[in-house]
DNA sequence: GTGAAAGCGCTAACAG
DNA sequence: CTGTTAGCGCTTTCAC
């Protein structure tokens, strides 16, 4: 075959204009066209110039394929979330995807639930030559993925960070939240408090236990009562109410994971034991979710600073795709106020 | 692995083990090797075996862009979500990210706010030559989007399908819904209905609306008070209850184009207002989001089956990817059933 | 500056 | 069945 007539008939499922093609439309050899798209090749400004419109005009697309092929370059990156833990999750995913356009980057997405699905997913992924790889999770999933170390230094953690610290990732202060409001509830008089956890392997979870706990003992205090439910669900808020009513006589106040947590065990305490909150039991979330705003629940919990931790995010996610590696290291973002609402009150009970 | 020359200063990018690499090693031609990793090629078992034996050991991956390259078809699906309207899309993007998984499929995703974003998302991902794009939202947005013949029939719209019946979609029947949600709060003794409608150009609100006056007219009521409001939010609910409030003396009951809306608009009636529900009006919503389930608020709603929708969109989806385009058609599926919870009660004050 | 030519890694005709 | 030979569309030497 000659690749000379340009007869419809040839081939229906490419109508693909190629380099080629415009080269041949314009009398110019491939390289020179070529060369018009890459940023520093020594071509005349009007040659340019006049490929650029003409490509526009035949409505020429690069082939990202032959691109990557040959340039050993892509422009894809990769983005891993494991599990739907949060909505929260898909919040960046979005900031993300928009950043990534406007560089002209496209996002492969990788979900799974188990990390060898995700382990799966990730391989499949590096086949494609990623500039970099984003991981978003909160679990120790993650963590089990097996690394080359190509694939290694391609990856940005966020929310959740492997113990091993050589990586690059940005995550919450989860420990000074914990002790954030563990100074609060103090402060409100509170000396009985406990800790309500998701009972799940997060990293989150652990850190603002330990954070709650440290702070505790820093102030004299018993340590927190610790209960555990099973998952970051309201549903597991609520069947925590039981556990907690059971030793409601020894508290003052719960700290709960994170807000979703705190509004099921609220409503779990209010609608099932009758108990009254803040009256019987301060209760505090963490994250400042929309629904801890709401008249039915006035969830105090902490605000996490989510503008802030985006930025950073995608201030290290562009610095990798640019290749200006930074070093590994977990940046920790510091936790924002106590929302203070109408879950949680002064001391009265002593 | 592979002792090539590796000056530690040069960037080492390319430690990518290739077909010939493999073939060298197993004294074979790269063609032998290809073809044990195409479903129908021929090659005897043996050599297919000792192929496939060594490419694990060796690690290798075959090149997806050289392989996009000549074979004009690549292994990339693309999924176009305009908006972030819901959690729910993304539980679908996660099901649908899964499924891919399976296959052998990467998935590019285009996220985006603005038509010319979503146009220039796409047009990057055309680029792709993917098997396969859904299209999810709700908004018109979606269907202004210029398409190319190529794209058109590769896309798959979920939720929202535009006006034009050429494409291929699915769709809840949301007529339906909205029929179905007037004969229940009819048939509790209720004459004077209301919508309330999120005031966004949304074909999920439009068509609720319209099967819910439609079905009012059939029974010979009046048409249904319309109060509309801005966005699909809490927020915009509870802006909502104002103008709700100022018509309670004409009103029985408000069915919201969402379960979001109706959880604001409950909380600004009861909250802002001191109005009872559904003592003093009945309040229903759609979807049947987890927080209706609330005690809390304990709403009124409509099922809206997921697992059949999801379904659905799957088994199309595949069909598409493996070429068994079906025929442009919209496939609505029907409502669930009436959840009755506590935001609606018999009409006693006529 | 520009063009010719050599591949990137792979698949798909061709022969044998 | 297997090896040889062309390319897929593009970037990038290398000459001119």
């Amino acid at each position: 075959m000659n690749g000379k007539d340009r007869s419809e008939k040839d081939r229906p499922p490419h109508p693909r204009v190629t380099l080629k093609d415009l080269a041949e439309d314009l009398g110019m050899s491939v390289s020179t066209v070529s060369r018009a798209f890459q940023k520093g090749s020594p071509i005349s400004d009007r040659a340019r110039e006049i490929v650029l419109t003409r490509a526009a005009e035949m409505d020429y697309k690069a082939n990202p394929f032959a691109r990557s092929l040959v340039g050993k370059k892509s422009r894809i990156v990769g983005v891993l979330v494991s599990r739907i833990s949060s909505p929260f999750y898909y919040e960046i995913l979005n900031r993300i995807a928009e950043h990534l356009r406007e560089d002209n980057l496209t996002l492969m997405l990788v979900a799974g639930e188990h990390v060898h699905e995700l382990q799966e997913g990730l391989n499949m992924l590096m086949a494609y030559d990623p500039l970099a790889v984003l991981v978003i999770s909160s679990f120790s999933d993650a963590d089990s993925i097996a690394l080359s170390p190509t694939a290694r230094n391609k990856l940005l953690y966020f929310n959740r960070v492997p113990a091993d610290s050589l990586v690059l990732g940005v995550a919450y202060d989860n420990r000074a939240a914990g002790a954030r409001m563990a100074d609060y509830l103090i402060g409100l008089g509170h000396r009985r408090l406990a800790y309500l956890s998701s009972g799940m392997d997060s990293s989150t979870d652990h850190e603002r236990h330990q954070g709650f706990s440290a702070r505790c003992a820093e102030t004299g205090l018993n340590q927190p009562l610790l209960f555990g439910t099973k998952g970051f669900t309201y549903e597991a808020g609520m069947a925590a109410a039981a556990d907690v009513v059971a030793r409601l006589d020894d508290l003052d106040a719960v700290f709960c994971a994170a807000d979703i947590l705190a509004l099921g065990l609220m409503d779990g305490m209010r609608h099932h034991f009758h108990v009254s909150v803040p009256e019987d039991i301060s209760i505090a979330g963490c994250d400042d979710i929309a629904m801890a705003g709401w008249p039915s629940h006035s969830l105090t919990t902490l605000r996490m600073p989510r503008d802030t931790i985006v930025r950073e995010l995608i201030r290290l996610f562009r610095s990798i795709i640019d290749d200006h590696r930074p070093s590994p290291e977990i940046i920790r973002v510091a936790p924002g106020d106590v929302v203070v609402r109408n879950s949680t009150g002064h001391n009265v009970r002593q």
